[in-house]
DNA sequence: GATATAATTGAAAATAATTTTCACTTAGCG
DNA sequence: CGCTAAGTGAAAATTATTTTCAATTATATC
């Protein structure tokens, strides 16, 4: 059972592959426009909103269009790549999405996110299942922090 | 320790009563517009965009207008008797706020919004923080299913 | 490699959600 | 009762997101 991990760099280059290949597969065409918002998300360790790809996206690629981020996110989440955090401050920024049954460790201060594995909430769901009448079919988790970086 | 629970209309009630109490605790004048927003949403077990509560409290309250929704829940937010709900389809609803170390049990089809208690995830949280070298503040859990009334 | 064509683009317009402005009303104190 | 600062709703302004549209371009086919 691995414990928390910021990406290596190998790891989010694979990822980006990997999203460019998704997006191929399933016969959308790969655009610059694509690409940067792509590299930019796939590459962060922490979650970027809509104009934040958008802002670094252009470095990547100077005429890309706010729009298409937007674009590129809606089929980025359709396809199950990225996906929306949900923070007390808000929940417009994306975030590479959970693979499997995974969850989140997100620094409070600078917007780092950490993935990990290996809780066991079956007995409480079941408890709350029998206490309360529901079906269970989801939990999310997610713990809030101060990264080594920021402390 | 208590399951998850219903609010009955008695705790409601004292819910209404004890918001209004605590807006005029803190200065703020008891109108019939507040009274109507805190009505719906204290009395309601399930959570509600600004434009439902604007919508039910208009039933209360003829003449209330949705801005005055809006800075009503900023008042009763900052007091911290109502927060904002955290759901993948959407994360504009308020309800009753959390109190002390409590969670959520939300049913995906009808809203209805449940609290419980009774989680220990320390361990779980030791082992993140070793393991990442985060300092753990807090964290969220919730459940998501279908609730008795909508199976 | 050239060509055809449907997908994709960014700018601008439209829409939706929220916040601000403002002239009028009123809760709550004396 | 009055006074007055706080609160109101309508309308305007702002912000985030989506839609429209004419121009461009990625890719399949030759
Ligand atoms: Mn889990
Ligand atoms: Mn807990
Ligand atoms: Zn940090
Ligand atoms: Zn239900």
């Amino acid at each position: 059972m691995a414990g928390p991990h910021i990406s290596s760099e190998e790891e989010t280059k694979e990822r980006t592959s990997g999203w460019i290949a998704s997006l191929a597969d399933r016969g959308y065409r790969i655009t610059g426009s694509r690409r940067a918002v792509v590299d930019v998300l796939a590459e962060s360790g922490t979650s970027l909103s809509p104009a934040e790809i958008y802002e670094q996206g252009r470095a990547v690629h100077k005429q890309l269009g706010l729009v298409t981020v937007y674009r590129t996110l809606e089929k980025l989440e359709e396809l199950g790549l990225v996906q929306r955090v949900h923070r007390p401050d808000g929940c417009h920024a994306y975030i590479p999405a959970l693979r499997g049954h995974e969850h989140l460790l997100l620094c409070e201060q600078c917007g780092r996110v950490e993935y990990f594995r290996g809780d066991d909430l079956s007995e409480l769901s079941r408890r709350l299942e029998g206490e309360s009448g529901y079906t269970i079919h989801d939990h999310w988790l997610q713990f809030f922090g101060v990264c080594s970086q920021c402390q």
